[in-house]
DNA sequence: ACTGATATTAGTACCAAGTGCTAATAACAA
DNA sequence: TTGTTATTAGCACTTGGTACTAATATCAGT
């Protein structure tokens, strides 16, 4: 009699390898109790690489995780239409780098990087920075949606050197999160 | 002669290798034009160790971040000192990437991304996610500075599922950063 | 030009953790 | 008993090495 059926230890073999990628052949083997050779049909079977194979993906997906975390620098997301001093309109597609592991939720900054770098953008000036700013997350952003953030200047006020900048952003006509961003800029208008 | 001296091609090995772990000898001798051996030679005097243990260790790096899988790994910064949903330190060193080039003014997402995943760290549950928030640049940021981030609870409403906590970033004991942000979260206290 | 040190290359045996294949045996079911 | 499925065994071969020995090459100093 078998110590457990076929399909139970394959069952068992995909949850531990699963659990523990690093496990040779040779320790599930002792572990199941059953040869070596058994075991590699059973990866066969189940289409389950052999441990190098196993260890090269986890590592290069770590490979590709580290080159993207810091991906914060110039502007996020792809700015698709801009008139500087009145509106701006950038693109930014979520993928799994870009939300919480546990529950698929976009982090926040990534969005405020987004709606911030683009009213950076929109402003005409040299220098601009954000000085103030007050911010809604509406909705969870998740990994495949395609956010489309709109920003438009809204106020100026040359003498103390205040552009008032509203940034809406949205992933299939729903909005997902609104912004007003008070930035300072160095020069008036036409200077 | 050679090609290059000995020193020179292993200081590029060693970039080439931190570069690239998954590059094997054979491809090493290829690229500097020497035996396989030499490259051998070369990796045991910088001992660094063969392919295989590289990927692991890269892999293994990887298992660790994924196996805690606390938002402690996603934060922004480096969390110096956290008492969960009370108060939380963490530390981010500016470096040129985060800055404007046009005048090293480090860009506002980085510090709200330190001061929104500290707040998010803060929470003791499952899923916390930021509704609203309410931020202040006081004063610019520059590549090398060091900023210390302090975020703390204020206030709970269990029954609508908010936290509110107040960060504050500073730089050699200045001001640089005031944040207010409302959190959701899941669970009421004890639950 | 000769000597010695350093650098490079070549070659062998061996290892881990496999693949790919064939063949033998075991277990079970009707 | 026969047929089917499952398991085990064994062998040759593969990658990307280690560990070691031995032969050359290259260069520097006298």
């Amino acid at each position: 009699m078998l110590r457990r059926t076929k399909k139970e230890r394959q069952r068992l073999l995909s949850e531990t390898i699963a659990e523990n990628p690093f496990v040779t052949d040779e320790q599930l083997a002792t572990q199941f109790q059953v040869s070596v050779q058994t075991i590699r049909l059973d990866r066969m079977e189940l289409s389950i690489p052999e441990l190098r194979e196993r260890i090269k993906d986890v590592a290069s997906k770590n490979y590709e995780n580290e080159v993207k975390s810091l991906p914060i620098d110039e502007v996020i997301g792809e700015i698709v239409d801009i008139e500087l001093d009145n509106r701006a309109l950038s693109i930014f597609d979520v993928k799994e780098e870009h939300v919480f592991q546990r529950n698929g939720i976009a982090r926040g900054h990534h969005l405020f990087a987004q709606a911030n770098s683009l009213a950076v953008a929109v402003i005409n000036d040299e220098l601009a920075l954000t000085v103030h700013s007050n911010i809604t997350f509406v909705k969870p952003v998740r990994a495949g949606n395609r956010v489309i953030t709109k920003a438009i200047v809204i106020g100026r006020d040359d003498k103390n050197h205040r552009t008032k900048v509203e940034v809406t952003s949205t992933v299939n006509g729903e909005t997902v999160f609104v912004g007003e961003f008070d930035m300072y800029r160095t020069k008036g208008k036409g200077e």
